[in-house]
DNA sequence: ACATTATTTCGTTTTATACCGAAATTCCGG
DNA sequence: CCGGAATTTCGGTATAAAACGAAATAATGT
């Protein structure tokens, strides 16, 4: 059956209960969840899986958050969704197990580039729409100019992103580490 | 009781419906906001001061938002707290007046900073606090060494944010500019 | 000090959304 | 096909946040 888990092996499939520090984790990362624009049990589920770091089915999960089955189903759909949490097969089980990446920096391109589609790109879009009304003549020069100022803040805000976001792992830390002194560069290359 | 079915005859001072683009404009920011950890009324206040460039008092914006008054005075009292808000006076006038400033670099500060305190710090917290916890040894491996490479993950981009966030705007847009070219300045200087 | 106007506080209502549990559906092995 | 297990759908409920509006408080001019 499974090797994995230590599970009796009746149906009833024995809740270890999750470690404390594995707990403390999860809520606070639950929490931090339900501050953005994530629910709670997504982001539960996700932190589990993460700091887990093995497939489980959708009953261990309700098991370990205590949350209904349903709710775990949904929340695991919306997860891969995102791209977040992928499904794996386990030999002999013909349950769906699921599991996330546990490369942090895969993960923060996965949340950085979903958010930046989910919020900025439409943002971008209705600055660009705001700009191109026909009646945006009638409105006041700080309106147009301001609406303006935004757009171009967000767009090369975004494309910056997206260019980092490119780069691999180790040179994003390099580049990171380096912090205000990538000035540096600037002197010979400024701009036009 | 539609606020802006105003045909007030009293010495009220006139609400002149917003214009086409800017309601669009305070509407679709209301609406990311709302996706974020703020309030749509909040957000909305926010876009009406920035869009419209002069103080307003807390009536006129009730007016404009069709928003109820208690509402709008806790709103702005957040927005105080939040610093993208600041109380103006006008000569003759005795009420408040508010005004937002007009700069987005100031503006992009002010917000990053403001997540990075209220969102970025507490969970970092939280992260070294699993990480000295007594019970830590008592976890898998892979839980300790995911959380601390949540950590560093968290600590080194909350450390660089900051630094980006103190250049001035000009030499930020510079970088930004720049992109995946800062990498240019990693040979010879790689790091320790 | 009083009257008037501006602002905030507070209890209530409204609204949005997370979550649950039962029922329906799908999936597989026999 | 049939039976049981796994999963999803769906209607309803619960919870939390936002917004309202009246009433209290504070500020200002006369």
């Amino acid at each position: 059956m499974n090797p994995r888990t230590d599970a009796s092996a009746d149906d009833a499939p024995a809740a270890p209960r999750l470690p404390a520090v594995t707990e403390r984790f999860v809520l606070h990362w639950g929490e931090m969840g339900s501050r953005w624009g994530v629910n709670r049990t997504m982001s539960q589920i996700h932190a589990l899986l993460f700091i887990t770091g093995r497939p489980m089915n959708a009953d261990e999960i309700c098991e370990q958050l205590g949350a209904a089955r349903s709710n775990v189903s949904t929340s695991l759909r919306e997860l891969q969704g995102w791209g977040l949490v992928r499904i794996v097969h386990l030999l002999g089980d013909r349950r769906d197990h699921f599991e996330t990446s546990g490369d942090v920096w895969e993960l923060l391109r996965t949340i950085v580039r979903g958010r930046k589609q989910r919020e900025f790109e439409p943002t971008i879009q209705a600055l660009r729409d705001c700009l191109t009304h026909p009646e945006l003549a009638r409105e006041s020069a700080v309106a147009r100019q301001r609406i303006n100022e935004t757009l171009v803040l967000m767009e090369t805000t975004s494309a910056w992103t997206e260019e980092m976001l490119r780069l691999p792992p180790e040179t994003l830390m390099k580049i990171m580490k380096l912090g205000a002194k990538v000035q540096g560069l600037l002197r010979g290359k400024g701009k036009a």
